[in-house]
RNA sequence: GGAGAGGUGGCCGAGCGGCUUAAGGCAACGGUUUGCUAAACCGUCAUACUCUGUAAAGGGGUAUCGGGGGUUCGAAUCCCCCCCUCUCCGCCA
């Protein structure tokens, strides 16, 4: 959400926002929408004024005063009745709108239509392709199988496409990648906290998931209840509705959840192996700040810090994206994504996201916090992936494979898994 | 899941149709007093929208007593539905 006030002052910067961002909304019906409500809303505030100062007479008049003053608010009751159902009308349609509405983008980022206008930011570790391992290259997939890491197969019998389980090593490298990233943000003093995932569907408007991309989302409609895609959802909603007190920011806190995508628009897309499934475990970092727009870039760099300490752990060659206004989505101030090498893909492929929201997330949460002079602001949000498995166990398992088929196991997964070298 | 009791400002807590613009207390903040601290005393002490206004400020109005609907000229107060919390019972990792 933004503030109405800024599409009223700074229509023109808004369009343009909407522009930059390939999306579609009618700022001139919200502006018309927002003039009939405040039209409504002073009839309204009127009435009820007389309404209270009548109110103030009857109770003092005499009895046959009081029967005809009474008819006479009867005429105004009914016409506050009007006008609250009018009111009512108008303030969903507003507010439908205005939940539509993006967030303007930081003049920084690159303007662009889509993914194509990403811009690369820098490079990390060598790149291989599949002709450069001296050996035939297997993808993970193949090594999967072979080494019985996971079974894709019983994964659909159980649970329908781009299910899988995680078997033996397979399952403890997941874990080890997972346990190696958390003390990496212990270390960098953040905050864990284990959260809900099945979580309220307020929640998702509030983080800004809702109403655009309810259909990537599994519901439980019974209990008007969805699952998750990230603990970003939970953690960013946790002082949600609270007015925070300046000295407890920033607020810096990880959370491991399993995550649910329906990857609703993705069928037929990524169908092999373990890049594109229905649900995966990830460790996700949350930053909430005052509203400065350079403590929150500097945490924005903070956290990318954070992701990029953990892939040189694991040895992974990575490039960091900066991603254009085309490609960020709705709720996006500025947007950097991380892309870890996959030798079976021939490319960089994103296995982490870091967004900045500015006051986005806030408004929609009511997440405030008090400033210097005592008035209530919105926070800054901010998020960024600390690690998401199995989908980097694709670059892990394809970049460590040897040529006698084992795969050897990063030096800093080590001591997670027993103190195996490697898998055999 | 069953039975009962509750949800009022940062917290405690009164109010149960119109002298409530939500009493009183605690905490917090500012001030007076003081050698310093404490105490005492005085003052301030919700949020949102809106109108008015200024260099800042300020002032007026409306809404909000868990959420939604209803009754009434008028609802924190009465009625209905929902949500949540607590106690007891049942079930359970």
């Amino acid at each position: 959400m933004i503030d109405i006030k800024r599409i009223r002052e700074e229509t023109d910067v808004v369009r343009q926002a909407v522009a930059d961002k390939n999306m579609r909304v009618d700022i001139d019906r919200i502006l018309a929408v927002d003039g009939k409500r405040r039209e409504l809303e002073t009839e309204f505030n009127n009435l009820r004024h007389e309404q209270k100062q009548a109110g103030e007479k009857i109770a003092k008049a005499g009895k046959d005063e009081k029967a005809a003053l009474s008819q006479e608010m009867g005429k105004v009751k009914a016409r506050i009745q009007a006008i609250e159902e009018d009111l009512a009308q108008v303030e969903a349609e507003l507010n439908e709108l205005m939940l539509t509405v993006p967030q303007v983008p930081s003049p920084e980022s690159p303007r662009g239509p889509d993914a194509s206008g990403n811009v690369e930011v820098r490079k990390h570790g060598a790149t291989r392709n599949k002709a450069d391992f001296g050996f035939p290259f297997r993808d993970h997939v193949e090594i999967g199988e072979s080494l019985k890491l996971f079974d894709l197969e019983r994964g659909v019998k159980l649970a329908g496409s781009r299910n899988y389980v995680l078997t033996g090593a397979g399952a403890m490298l997941h874990e080890a990648v997972l346990r190696l990233a958390w003390d990496i943000m212990m270390e960098a003093g953040f905050t864990p906290m284990t959260v809900p995932v099945l979580v309220t569907e307020k929640l998702m408007y509030g983080t800004g998931f809702f109403p655009l991309h309810r259909d990537e989302v599994y519901l439980c409609e019974r209990d008007e209840q969805c699952l998750v895609g990230t603990a970003e959802v939970p953690v960013t909603g946790f002082h949600g509705d609270e007015i925070l007190s300046l000295d407890e920011l920033p607020k810096t806190y990880v959370a491991r959840s399993t995550c649910f995508r329906r990857e609703a628009g993705a069928a037929g897309r990524d169908t092999r192996g373990l890049y594109r499934i229905h649900f995966f475990d990830k460790l996700e970092q949350v930053v909430v700040c005052k509203a400065d727009a350079a403590e929150s870039a500097k945490w924005h760099e903070k956290i990318i810090a954070n992701s990029e300490k953990t892939l040189q752990a694991l040895e992974l060659p990575y490039r960091v994206v900066e991603v254009c206004t085309g490609d960020m989505g709705q709720g996006k101030y500025r947007m950097y994504d991380i892309e870890t090498w996959m030798p079976s893909r021939e490319a960089y492929s994103e296995t982490h996201s870091a967004s900045a929201f500015h006051d986005f997330q806030a408004r929609r949460l009511n997440l405030r916090y008090r400033d210097e002079n005592g008035k209530p602001q919105f926070c800054h949000t901010l998020n960024n992936t600390v690690i998401a498995s199995p989908r980097i166990l694709i670059p892990l398992l394809e970049l460590n494979q040897l040529a006698d088929g084992g795969v050897r196991v990063p030096e800093a997964l080590r001591k997670y898994m027993g103190g195996m070298e490697r898998i055999d």
